[in-house]
DNA sequence: TGTACATCAGTGAACGCGCGTTCACTGATGTAC
DNA sequence: TGTACATCAGTGAACGCGCGTTCACTGATGTAC
């Protein structure tokens, strides 16, 4: 028991590792924000959590895995991005939280919406997408602009097209030119604006 | 000079394929719709093309290369739908445009937008995205509607935003269930439709 | 409080696979004279 | 019209690598009695 034991596993870290799953969650958003899905390897997970490589497979079976997990916990931390802390917002406030969230979080929003990259018939995978989908639909009715009194389904698909759009955009670096310099918020709630800041008459 | 070589080359096959950098991004688009870009491999295009595995490198170098020489047809193509034949179209006509482009040439669509996918500084490629980007730069000024008044930069802004957010939430199949068997080119119309109808006083 | 046993998390060696890359080569095509 | 040569496109064998997967194992933890 001295600290000195030469051979295979150094001798600070204990046998078990106590939160593996967390780590290599972490882990995989961590090389998914820097090198994208395609560079992710369970093996790399491994190495990075400092487990052997056979480790994660006991948590996630295969890369799949690990990217459903991914995914689920996307959509869960999308819907408390969304919810929360402050309720009483609109829908264009919803959609800047949107794209706050696509920003904070790339490796997850990436993930999210691959479904190559998961398996989206995951039974937690569904739960947690009809979970947030659900949050949003009964927020989103009364959170259609007052000025606009058309269908408000169709008004909450154009403020996601609209999010969904810049948060991409934005993600690969596309806005850059033409953002220039500008704050990425401002410029969404401008463009928002457009959608539902309907001038009075004349105006 | 009998049709029977027994050995390997298959007899009626030319030792020189002839169009093999053609033939290779086709089956890149191929693979890519299929199974994404992760799934891309030289080999496996050298295998789709019926040639030898060192073949494709002759023409693109590397995997990159095959996916920049992508993205510059993606971006040509593009250009090319947006523009013609029909020149006299509105900024939303635009924007279907678009999704259609996204629809029917989903490889290329993906390709454009993930630079972490290619070679974004390769100067084929800046050319084929500024020639495009050019191309709509000339025509949004005069294609924003004539019931919008404010800043054409942020209308046409607003517009990409809808549009790419609708091709890439369509692609990835997340609207279906939103869609539920409506027409996605009328729905899009409608959707665009918050954003440049203005309607007179009084609603 | 102690012992026996089941269960779970992680190990490490081994395997086979598909990949990218290199390299000396060969077949085909074009061009100079 | 013919010959020599350069250039280009594609071949196929070889290599080393990182990967996923399997499997017998070991260390740690919890629970029954």
């Amino acid at each position: 028991m001295t600290d000195e034991t030469p051979t295979t596993p150094p001798p600070g870290r204990p046998y078990h590792h106590g939160d593996l799953r967390r780590t290599v969650l972490t882990a995989a958003t961590e090389v998914i924000a820097e090198q994208g899905p395609a560079a992710l390897s369970l093996r790399g997970l491994a190495r990075r959590a400092g487990v052997s490589h056979a480790a994660p497979a006991h948590h996630f079976g295969d890369k799949a895995g690990v990217l459903t997990a991914l995914a689920v916990e996307g959509y869960t931390l999308l819907g408390e991005a969304l919810a929360g802390p402050d309720a009483s917002v609109d829908l264009r406030e919803m959609g800047v939280r949107y794209v706050r969230f696509a920003a904070t979080h790339p490796a997850h929003f990436a993930v999210m919406f691959r479904p190559d990259l998961h398996r989206p018939d995951d039974p937690a995978l569904v739960a947690a997408r009809e979970r947030t989908a659900a949050l949003l639909r009964t927020g989103v009715g009364s959170l259609a602009p007052d000025r606009y009194d058309g269908d408000p389904a169709l008004a909450a698909l154009a403020a996601w097209l609209l999010a969904h759009g810049f948060a991409t955009l934005w993600g690969s670096g596309s806005l850059d030119r033409m953002l220039d310099g500008r704050d990425p918020d401002a410029t969404f709630r401008e463009a928002a604006g457009l959608l539902f800041d309907r001038p009075g008459p004349g105006g």
